[in-house]
DNA sequence: GTCTATATCATGATAGAC
DNA sequence: GTCTATCATGATATAGAC
């Protein structure tokens, strides 16, 4: 396993999510990022091996997390409800609530990730609209059935848009949050 | 004046447009653009002196159009409504619905500059906030104010939490608009 | 595993002929 | 107004020493 979290590896990490976020992927330089990870440039490329690699080495990390997170609420929620179908306001919280609440997880990148999310799912590079296709499907499934189940008298279609215009809702919310900006979370549940 | 509209001005115009689309700012040289427009590269600079100051152009002829239109139609709708308010459904459409439709307008470059403004707008660059900031103020103070008398018993922080979610939404939905997806306007008007 | 040094190339911009 | 030619800079990536 090449992957093993050596020191210099999380710091690069941790300073290309800073500068993709400032300055995106193309205004970013790898030299930028060796500077502020205060590594060597040629240390960047030994341990992702290109750029692209590197974005999505960045993503991977935040992405695997936070998927995983939101399937254990799920897991959680089902196991309570029994049988019986989640209320729509359980699944958008387990959706979009944990995805918000990531900005206040420690070790998780806090807010920065957060922006970054929301900058780059705006991206149409077809790089990471792969990556992200990758990561996400198991839980946008789970939560489109689970809606489905939930509102049986809503077509399918229209779940779909709402959620799509939720998405987009949520993510500039991530994109121009200032701090202090409070819970605006409640917007969600009517 | 040298902003007369020669006709290689424009071919610049909208390469650079459909450009910076579809690969972003930092994303598209100089030299792509002047390849797509059919001129060459030093035309392009003898143009627009800079690679800023031709994305500002970009946005620039669109934005005024796309705003003129929004007040002419908040014109039309307050001779219309004589000193009582407007409904919210109706602001609502001038502002987002003015945007939307200018997709099918011949000659505002339809869905690449929609495409283009949603990607942009979720861009921190310090050039394209403020160059938004001016564009988009007059619009939006008047939209704002309007929405204040028409809602009077919502407070106007919870206005602008709406306009937000509403902005994030449209934006979404014009970044990913695939061709024959249908009029989603009707989701706004409740 | 990490760094020095460098190869190779693309970029934005401009000077000056026509 | 439009071209050719060119500059200085900074980009990604790698070969090879330690």
């Amino acid at each position: 396993m090449t992957t093993a979290p050596t020191e210099t590896r999380i710091r690069i990490l941790d300073a290309a999510e800073r500068l993709f976020m400032a300055n995106g992927f193309e205004g970013t330089s790898m030299r930028q990022i060796a500077s502020e990870a205060e590594a060597n440039l040629a240390a960047t490329n030994y341990h992702f091996g290109s750029k692209e690699a590197l974005l999505q080495a960045v993503f991977k990390r935040r992405l695997e997390w936070l998927n995983g997170e939101r399937l254990r609420v799920l897991d959680a929620m089902e196991a309570e409800a029994g049988d019986q179908a989640l209320k729509p306001s359980q699944i958008v919280d387990a959706f979009f609530g944990t995805l918000l609440r990531m900005g206040n997880e420690p070790n998780q990148g806090g807010q920065t990730f957060l922006r970054l999310l929301g900058r780059n799912l705006s991206n149409p590079s077809d790089m990471i609209r792969t990556l992200f296709a990758a990561e996400y499907s198991d839980v946008l499934e789970r939560c489109k059935n689970a809606l489905y189940r939930s509102l049986p008298e809503v077509p399918k279609a229209e779940i779909v848009w709402r959620l799509h215009f939720m998405l987009g809702a949520t993510l500039r919310h991530c994109r121009h949050r200032r701090a202090g900006s409070g819970d605006r979370l409640a917007s969600f549940r009517r």
